[in-house]
DNA sequence: ATGACAATCAGAGATTGA
């Protein structure tokens, strides 16, 4: 089963992009965020077309997330528990089975920016619950997946330039615990288990040239709980899309699980 | 210190992103 998260940056604008991208890459889930869009405006009947049902979690211009299968998602739940006065779409799960079961959580981490302030005590609290979370699945010791855009370059060789991202709130000391606290868990960092290889990025801002002089950060993981990390055969990303017509600033990254 | 770039909503320019 092969399921990709991609960061696509408002679904209108990335239409044509998605949809060619969904042709040659075959996912069978696909996990999106940033679909900028009220559940809706998302156009759910192209991709039924393809075969994929649709389960959107959206708000109006900003944030969003979606899941797109071509088996069906069982058990929809939208929104990260723990807040219930957080009115930001930024997660969704759902169940797909195949082989095995297995829980996919879908989930847009709040950016921080700017370090200090309100939006980055927003970020570390989303983190402290999203921790909860994983503690939860945990304790029923089966597959599941949490994939997404987390907005968290986990090292130095994450980055292009770490020197410029020291005072970031996607690389600020307080982030990378957090990240780090939720990692370990118990929870297989998909990417880094199969992959050591520098220069692996998933994000290429759309200023000053950053894609032309891969000033590039790794921002978009998959995190495997243990069922899940042994059920895995390959993890990769899609850098190439970066340089095609009307890009999103991400890529999409994938995996493969033997599910 | 600022702006560079893109998307959204709205119908100009502010807001957000990373």
């Amino acid at each position: 089963m092969k399921i990709a998260s991609f960061n696509i940056n408002g679904i209108k604008a990335r239409l044509p992009a998605l949809m060619d991208w969904l042709d040659e890459a075959q996912p069978d889930v696909a996990i999106l965020q940033e679909i900028k869009s009220i559940d809706e405006n998302f156009p759910r009947e192209v991709f039924e077309d393809k075969g994929y049902n649709v389960e959107t979690h959206g708000q109006k211009s900003f944030n969003g997330v979606a899941l797109l299968s071509k088996l069906p998602l069982e058990d929809v739940t939208r929104g990260l528990p723990g807040d219930d006065a957080d009115e930001q779409a930024r997660y969704i799960e759902a169940t797909v089975v195949g082989d095995h079961a297995v829980r996919i959580c879908g989930l847009y981490l709040p950016n921080g920016n700017p370090v200090p302030g309100p939006k980055y005590d927003y970020k570390l609290a989303w983190m402290k619950r999203l921790q909860a979370r994983a503690e939860e699945l945990l304790a029923a010791e089966e597959p599941f997946l949490m994939a997404g855009d987390y907005n968290i370059i986990p090292q130095p060789e994450d980055a292009a330039r770490p020197q410029d991202w020291v005072e970031d709130a996607l690389f600020r000391p307080e982030s990378r615990e957090a990240w780090r606290k939720i990692v370990n868990l118990g929870l297989t960092e998909a990417f880094r288990a199969r992959n050591q290889a520098p220069e692996q990025y998933s994000f290429w801002d759309f200023q000053r040239g950053a894609w032309q002089r891969n000033d590039g950060i790794r921002i978009d993981h998959f995190l495997l709980s243990p069922e899940c990390a042994d059920l895995l055969t390959d993890c990769q990303i899609d850098k190439e899309v970066r340089g095609r017509e009307k890009p999103s600033d991400h890529v999409p990254v994938w995996i493969e699980l033997a599910a």
